[in-house]
DNA sequence: ACAGTATATACATGATCGTGCATATACTAA
DNA sequence: TTAGTATATGCACGATCATGTATATACTGT
């Protein structure tokens, strides 16, 4: 994987909010969408970007694709996730609060975990 | 300035080499061009693009154009620059390569100084 | 004023990228 | 088999970006 290819991936304010939420945890798309507020083709597109360059990976459960970061991170990845989260500039804010955003969601689900491939949601990675 | 100018400046392997370079010390136009082999044009508008995001500066010495990073080096700039350069991924090498590249040219500069401008080539800095 | 050197910019063009609409695929449940 | 949900993809289009040629600008030395 190439320096380039990752920013170039992450010069892409949603591509990187996208990331940011994946390293926290696993998420499928429908929850991804409403955290970005994303229409459902754009998100479609946005990881269909990301998944051959091998950032992220999916695997189906049901009618849900669960998208995640491939592990081990990248470590220019999480360099610059590290740096941005540390709260050094204007990106900065809005990553923690889509974290906080997932959380809270996430929290529901767990809740009513109907609406939720269970093997993800029960330790409330996702959905 | 936003991340997302930064990492879309960084992108190209170009401008990151560049950044690199410039990280070591001014340089004008020219050897610029020589060290990434590059024509005149496209160097220029390479440079024309990361000056307004404020990235770079430029001062007139005569008729040479010397560049330098803006200091204090933005943090997130750095922290790419310095990962990049402790040798984990493709482009590292190519980096590392530049650097003893431009401290050839600029110690070869420092002898005959005619081809340089006198107050940056003194100190090695440049041209 | 003139010729030469270094650098920047205008314009045209082809390439890549982002977006939206429509539609296709993969799966589940009845 | 059918309807419904979640997700992906093909196509068209406008926007942005990279590249090359030609030319302009800024400066120096004669």
């Amino acid at each position: 994987m190439q320096a380039s290819d990752i920013y170039k991936c992450i010069a892409d304010p949603q591509r990187l909010r996208i990331i940011n939420l994946l390293n926290e945890g696993p998420l499928c798309v429908c929850h991804l969408q409403e955290i970005l507020e994303a229409t459902q083709v754009k998100m479609s597109k946005q990881l269909a970007i990301m998944k051959p360059l091998g950032i992220i990976e999916a695997k189906r459960e049901g009618t849900w694709m669960i998208y995640s970061l491939t592990q081990p991170v990248n470590g220019l990845i999480q360099t610059n996730l590290d740096y941005l989260l540390s709260g050094h500039c204007a990106e900065c804010h809005q990553l923690q609060q889509d974290l906080i955003t997932r959380n809270k969601i996430v929290d529901q689900l767990a809740k009513n975990s109907s609406d939720c491939p269970k093997s993800v949601c029960g330790d409330k990675a996702c959905c």
